[in-house]
DNA sequence: TTGATTTGGTAAAGCGTTTTACCAATTATT
DNA sequence: AATAATTGGTAAAACGCTTTACCAAATCAA
């Protein structure tokens, strides 16, 4: 209600100034005098500005559109978490969407991108995002982050450090004494996937395994894809005694299955997830699992997305190795014993 | 980039009448034929209205604020979910800050508040949002929904059947045969606490149990705090049989303990908590539970954050019952069999 | 003393909508 | 034929801010 023109009007100014103070203009020259009755007046009149106004003049919204493939899915509840912290930290706030809640969703998301809603968009969302999307983004120039999932879009695409992570997670089954060790993967077609496999490859090949006989089934990542896929891979490798399986809600699924079959954890098979959950530990063989830097990856997104200056391109988080968490379900398999 | 006066000059027509044909003005007469050129003129140049102009000129944003306590808590995720499909349908979007990630989200959000930024506020962070943004918020008359925390400020204020959830947990305890049932009750100074330990005591009294004999203690909705309560449920109570958990991540503690001690659940003791997730029924013993209607919660929080006409007041979602989902933590007590 | 520079500002043009008030031409009514 | 009502629009004023261009007065240099 209050506005700039109030503001001048009691400092005795003329509204530029008081713009230019607002904004910490360092290019303004304006006597001490001046200044301190100006803020003086901002701050009795509890003066905000306006941010439509402000929208429409600078073409800058301070908005930063976040699509996510479902907001249930703890594991991506930690990128929301970093993302929401950068944006803080960066006077920005975040514009949530979940590709999986409705459709008019996605078309208020088109509309708002055409406009000059937002200042930049982050993707989490795993093939579930309207082409349109993708398109009217690029038309606008808004700064899009893709988050593991390489669309050969014009955007910038951020990665985890997906082959050590499972790099990490077979070493330490192999460390263990696991021979035959199975891969439950996540989709076929996404790279990470890919770059997931290559890290299990690595650590199978540098000890000596393999691992050409071991199996890799591909599922998605949920607990139903985790259960029954697991039970294939069960059913057609009496041998294995490990699987590392590449997300962490289909690990939980494999688990049931696991036991259904009255088999233990990890007296028969040992299990290592990729990414941490927080009731990991409460599960009934709490669940070793190698955490990555979600968090992060939310973090960076957002310091990409407002970033004009950097050119397209992929990154990679590295600053922090993947963590390997000990928990209950990984053992030396029963013929070492 | 384009604007309206684009499409004006391109269908000969002033931009008053482009403005009133977008927004789908009724009292607008206008030819047939000129309608058409106008529409066509849109589609061609794929025109979509700038927000920043018509929220300046309307002061209306389209955008409604929602903070949460915690993103990462699937329960709460669940509330997301309803709230980001309301939005879709109503032509809205949510504005998300996470009360737990930093206190500049805080400030940013008051300057939201403050800039008319939003349309409307929703809050499910019980005790955690800051008084300045709810002192705000009614500074500038914006639409304040409350979910489950009665702060005595001027708002709407939506609760969940809580009392009802845990007559029904209560009930299908003592059909199983239970008499001794003790709460792991959530925050003592919530009113939605006392309504779920109304239900306790209505059920109990019901079937004719001297609830008064039975123990409470209270937590917080977290695993670490369900462990410890339980634990001094279990020193304190040795012939408890049941425990009705007020939270669901509470009762992953509460499981955690109850196997630390060598007990079976649901032989030694029956557990029922209130939320269902989904991975309840991947845990070691599949959580008997009463899902609440989260998602309706989410809704209409944001339904009545759009509609200016309802007065102030509480609300509850009673549309449908609490739902029993009976897993296998419940059975009958050791006594009976 | 004169000209140049610095200080401390001001005026005003947009940004793209929405909306109210108004109006000329056409059609209907008496 | 004269008046009234309807049709199909138009003009222009906000909304509140940012930013560029400009300028008078004071200070400084020579």
């Amino acid at each position: 209600m209050t506005t700039l023109s109030d503001i001048a009007k009691i400092a005795g100014v003329s509204s530029a100034v008081v713009s230019r103070i607002v904004n910490n203009d360092k290019t303004l020259r304006v006597s001490d005098d001046t200044r301190q009755r100006v803020l003086k007046a901002i701050d009795e009149l509890d003066y905000t500005p306006n941010i439509a106004a402000r929208t429409l003049r600078s073409a800058k919204s301070g908005l930063i559109a976040m699509v996510v493939h479902d907001v249930t899915n703890p594991v991506y509840a930690e990128i929301m978490r970093g993302a929401q912290t950068a944006a803080g930290e960066n006077d920005r706030a975040l514009l949530l969407f979940d590709a999986s809640a409705s459709e008019q969703s996605a078309s208020r998301l088109v509309d708002i991108i055409g406009g000059s809603g937002i200042d930049g968009m982050i993707i989490q969302s795993a093939g579930g995002v309207p082409e349109r999307v993708l398109a009217r983004a690029a038309r606008q120039k808004v700064p899009t982050v893709l988050l593991q999932a390489d669309l050969d879009a014009d955007a910038h695409l951020i990665c985890l450090p997906d082959q050590r992570a499972v790099e990490i997670a077979t070493e330490h089954l192999i460390a263990l004494g696991h021979r035959n060790i199975g891969c439950l993967s996540t989709a076929r077609d996404m790279t990470f996937s890919l770059r997931r496999l290559e890290g299990w490859k690595n650590a199978m090949a540098t000890a000596g395994i393999d691992y050409e006989r071991q199996p890799v089934v591909y599922g998605s990542s949920d607990m139903d894809s985790g259960r029954t896929r697991c039970a294939e891979l069960l059913d057609n490798n009496p041998d294995l005694t490990a699987v590392v399986c590449f997300n962490v809600m289909a690990a939980i699924g494999a688990m049931r299955e696991i036991w259904s079959r009255g088999l233990d954890i990890p007296g028969d098979i040992s299990l290592v997830a990729i990414h941490d959950v927080s009731f990991a530990e409460f599960l009934r063989t709490p669940l070793t699992s190698v955490a990555m830097p979600l968090f992060e990856l939310g973090k960076r997104a957002v310091e990409i997305a407002i970033d004009g200056t950097r050119p397209k391109g992929t990154s990679t988080i590295d600053k922090a190795e993947p963590r390997l968490i000990v928990r209950a379900s990984t053992a030396a398999p029963k013929s070492t014993r």
